[in-house]
Order: structure tokens, then C-alpha cells, then sequence
RNA sequence: GGCGAGUUGGCGGAGUGGUUACGCAGCGGAUUGCAAAUCCGUGUAUGGGGGUUCGAUUCCCCCACUCGCCUCCA
């Protein structure tokens, strides 16, 4: 078994992971607030972790996983959304959940074994709450239940910060009934318009961290292998969530470790709506990139470092995963073949990709090897490459070997006809010798975006990225 | 101001205390009627300054610059 080593946040080391129970390793992921389409940033740890997920599957058996992913569907933004649209909350919620449960499958990721949704978990995050202030970590003041930064002295270590720091920053809001201002909200009172529930100090809502730590004790227990998220969250979503686990539950550690990926950015600056180069996952499928194509891109990329979403890298990308595809779809590999490999013990694992993910989950490195055995020159020496886009989630379905959403599929019937004439044209006048109209010809498809393999004789053709049906209008 | 991450060839992007991966682009060649596709080959890099060491891109210190968080944004 390889040992897989991760940069643990809590430490900012690599250190060798050791599951509390390797029959059950068990991973929580802070999930998306939904109140609108997920983002290009939020597909990011969707996707990190979902490799992480794949990978701790491999190494313990698929059976001995446990992935949690929350849906956060009470918070001050859905609010927001629910009063400017005037629809009710749960609509949104329920709409929103969907959007991203779709367009996180078309990139590709596995479902987590739960999708807990934090207003299913309101009774815990009460039972919680309650705990919390009898142990004298929180206190209720004027409806509002604030935890106590004072009574954790921990508390900070896992940003690396101390509560002075924090407080010389000075941002923090000042509310009057905090005793100190660092003191975050577990639970606020609501009004006839926001959604609230009955609990011991009157009708109110939960704050913002709670959720996370009664989900994951809820599911995971009390002490679990991993803990992950974007780094934004590192402060002060996560820092809070240790802060509450840890004083409810002080003789376990909620996390064993911490893992953080980096922030997007979208040819070279800071993905936001007043710069317009703000988009979501949905736009990108709705404009014909394949969801592997994205998925491939962000594993270009080391979860733990900026990542650019540029132009360049999509179009390298999608090259790449289209040659890949083809020279297995040359060495014939179909569902049969693949099913016959696995059935014979052949279908393994290259142990340089499985290294290279357990390195801290370095996938760039992992694509290196992929070029490298891509080269094979037979169907058994491409099992490594094969494998590794399955495991990866880079292929679906050994029946297509083709991009998802490549626009082949869609051609009106007339096409395939026009251009096998156009090439049968094209051939009888290379017979004749007639270059000029055999060129002619070729820049007709050229203009057309038709891809053209002459090959021994043989010539095929596909789509391109460019492919322009207009040009080909007049051949009909 | 506090905390953290980072700085590698034209671009993207890894590993490594001692010959610096890999991809794209470029260049040369094979192939081709000429091309495309494919195949083969190939040049170019470790921000600056100190230190440790026989030897530093890698370890330590300082500086510069970039980015993120500290504003319920993954």
C-alpha cells in the first residue's frame, strides 16, 4: 500500500496520513451556500477533494470511505435572495442544491457518501449550542448566543494568529452584546421574516460555523481523518469550527488534519463580478467546454497554489484530453476490452500516477506520467494511462471516448454526407494530380473547422473546435 | 498593520543536497504532390544578497516583488 502523505494546515507539514480506522476513513468538506449557481471557484475543492475521495477509495477500499459534504441552506444570503425575488426560501434552496449536485456530476465528481443540509441538523446544532454554554464557552446575550474566544486558548492556532493579532486588525464588528469582540454569533434570534426555530433562547437561526461542527460530529463522530475547504475558510470559518468541536467534545480532536486549497483567478486577476471575468460552471458547459476539459485544467494545477482559469490552458487542455482519448480509442478500447482487462487482473494501477497522488495530491505531476504513458505503442501498455483517467474521473464511459459535450453527436444528417463528398472530391482530384483544386478543397474544410487524418489512405474526419457548419451550407 | 502562501525556460508546470521532469509554442528531420495529423530529435530557467556545505534550484537568514486571508467569498 502506498503511504499518502498530506500538508497538514493545523501543522504546515507534509506529514504521513494514518486513519484513525483504516475500515472507515472518514472526510468532511465544507459544501456550498446555496443561493445561486456554484461558481467556477466553488468547483474547485469540489474537485480537489473528490480526487482525495478517489484516492483514499483506492487505497482502503471503496467500501471503507466516508465522505461528507454539506449543503448549507440557512444563511443571511439566501435570505437576501428570498426577499429580492419573492420567492420562498426553500424554493431556492431546493433549486440551488440541484443546480450544483448536476454541475458538479458533469465535472466529473463522485457523489459523497452524504450531502447533509444544515436545516436538518438544527436540533444537533441546539444540543450543541446548549453544551457549549453549560461548559461555559458560550453565553446567551439579548437573544444572541456567542461563543467564547476567551475560554478556548487555543483558539487561532489553526490560521496562525492570536486573538491580540486579530483584534489590532481591528475589523471585527463590535456589537454591545459581545464581550469581547472577537466573540462569534452560534445563534441569532429571527424575525417574522426570516426563517427561525424554536430553541431555548426564543425563535432564531443558526450563526454560520455551528452547522459545520454538528453535521460533522453528527456523521463522522466526534474525532475524524480529514478535514477540507477553500483557504478563505481557514479563518474565520474553520478557526471557529475547531473552537466550538474542541470545547464540546474536549477530550477529542475534530480533525486529524487539515487540507486548504488555493483561490482561482481568471487570466491572472481575482475572479469578481465588477471585473466581469466572473462566470459559473454552468456558463462554461453552456458554452460547449466539456466538463472533463475543466475538471483537467484544474488538475493541471496543484490544489495548494494559485490557479489561473485562462483561455490558453482550456484550449491546451482539451487537446491533450482529445489525443489521450484517441490513442486508446486506436488500441480499441471499449467496454468489452476494458471489462476483459479488469476480469484478467490487468486493469492496475501505474504506481508512478498512484505515487504522485499520494505525494500531496500532486496531480500536476501525475499528468507528466500520464504524456509519458501515453506514448505506449500497444492496448496493454496504455492500461496505465487508462486507468488513471477512470480513477481520475477524466473518463466516463468506455463506449464514447470522446469529450462530453464535443458537438459531434449534435450534426444535422446532412453534414457527414457533404464532407465525405467533399473528401471523395478532393481525392479524385489528387488522382488527376490536380493540385489546385485538391487544395482548394482542403481550405473549403479548413474554413469549415473539419479535421482532416490522411493517413496511409485512409482518411477520417472530426469536428474541430472550430467547426463552422455555415461554410459547408452551400456543399449541400 | 497582523497572518499565510508563493517567485523555476517564450508560456504552463513538477521533482530534487551533486547529470534540472513533463506539456505547449519554437527550431531541425522523417512522412506528404504541398500541407494537416503523426513520429523522431533539439535550444532555453531555478527573483536578489548572505550563510551552512566538497557541492544549494533544494537547507537557514535577510531583502524585493506577487497573491490570498484578516470584510459570514470555495
Amino acid at each position: 500500500m502506498t503511504e499518502i502523505r498530506l500538508h497538514n494546515t493545523k501543522t504546515r507539514t507534509r506529514e504521513v496520513f494514518t486513519p484513525l480506522d483504516p475500515e472507515n476513513v472518514r472526510m468532511y468538506v465544507c459544501g456550498p451556500t446555496v443561493y445561486d449557481r456554484a461558481h467556477m471557484g466553488n468547483a474547485r475543492p469540489a474537485i480537489v477533494f473528490d480526487v482525495l475521495y478517489r484516492l483514499l477509495r483506492h487505497t482502503y477500499g471503496a467500501d471503507h470511505v466516508t465522505y461528507v459534504r454539506n449543503i448549507t441552506d440557512v444563511d443571511d444570503k439566501i435570505n437576501a435572495r428570498a426577499a429580492e425575488t419573492g420567492r420562498s426560501i426553500r424554493e431556492i434552496t431546493d433549486e440551488t442544491a440541484a443546480w450544483y449536485i448536476e454541475d458538479m456530476a458533469a465535472l466529473g465528481n463522485l457523489t459523497p457518501d452524504h450531502s447533509p443540509r444544515a436545516t436538518e441538523y438544527i436540533a444537533q446544532m441546539v444540543t450543541m449550542i446548549e453544551g457549549l454554554i453549560a461548559s461555559g464557552n458560550a453565553y446567551a446575550a439579548d437573544g444572541h448566543v456567542l461563543f467564547s474566544v476567551a475560554s478556548y486558548p487555543e483558539y487561532g492556532a489553526l490560521s496562525g494568529r492570536t486573538v491580540d493579532d486579530m483584534i489590532a486588525g481591528a475589523r471585527v464588528e463590535v456589537a454591545p452584546y459581545k464581550r469581547d469582540p472577537m466573540d462569534f454569533v452560534l445563534w441569532k434570534p429571527s424575525d417574522d421574516g426570516q426563517p427561525g426555530w424554536d430553541s431555548p433562547w426564543g425563535t432564531g437561526r443558526p450563526g454560520w460555523h455551528i452547522e459545520c461542527s454538528a453535521m460533522a460530529g453528527a456523521l463522522l463522530g466526534e474525532s475524524f481523518d480529514i478535514h477540507g475547504g477553500g483557504n478563505d475558510l481557514m479563518f474565520p470559518h474553520h478557526e471557529n469550527e475547531i473552537a466550538q468541536s474542541a470545547c464540546a467534545h474536549p477530550e477529542h480532536e475534530m480533525a486529524q488534519i487539515w487540507l486548504h486549497n488555493e483561490m482561482l483567478l481568471v487570466e491572472g486577476r481575482k475572479m469578481s463580478k465588477s471585473l466581469g471575468n466572473f462566470f459559473t460552471v454552468r456558463d462554461l458547459l453552456d458554452q460547449g467546454v466539456p466538463g472533463e476539459v475543466i475538471r483537467f485544467v484544474f488538475l493541471s494545477t496543484h490544489y495548494r497554489k494559485p490557479m489561473d482559469w485562462t483561455e490558453d490552458k482550456r484550449r491546451e487542455a482539451e487537446a491533450t484530453l482529445t489525443g489521450w482519448l484517441s490513442v486508446l480509442r486506436k488500441h480499441g478500447y471499449s467496454p468489452g476490452m476494458v471489462a476483459k482487462l479488469k476480469a484478467s487482473g490487468d486493469w492496475t494501477a501505474d504506481h508512478e500516477v498512484i505515487g504522485n497522488l499520494s505525494s500531496d495530491m500532486n496531480t500536476p505531476g501525475v499528468m507528466a506520467r500520464l504524456h509519458l504513458l501515453s506514448k505506449a505503442k500497444t492496448a496493454y501498455g496504455l492500461v496505465g494511462l487508462a486507468y488513471a483517467l477512470e480513477m481520475l474521473g477524466l473518463v466516463r464511459d468506455w463506449d464514447v471516448l470522446e469529450l462530453s459535450t464535443s458537438q459531434g453527436d449534435a450534426l444535422p444528417d446532412w453534414v457527414g454526407p457533404v464532407v465525405d463528398d467533399i473528401l471523395v472530391q478532393r481525392q479524385k482530384a489528387r488522382e488527376a494530380k490536380d493540385w489546385a483544386e485538391a487544395d482548394r478543397l482542403r481550405e473549403v474544410l479548413n474554413a469549415s473547422g473539419v479535421q482532416v487524418a490522411d493517413v496511409k489512405g485512409a482518411v477520417t474526419w472530426v469536428p474541430g473546435p472550430n467547426f463552422d457548419i455555415a461554410q459547408l451550407e452551400s456543399f449541400k
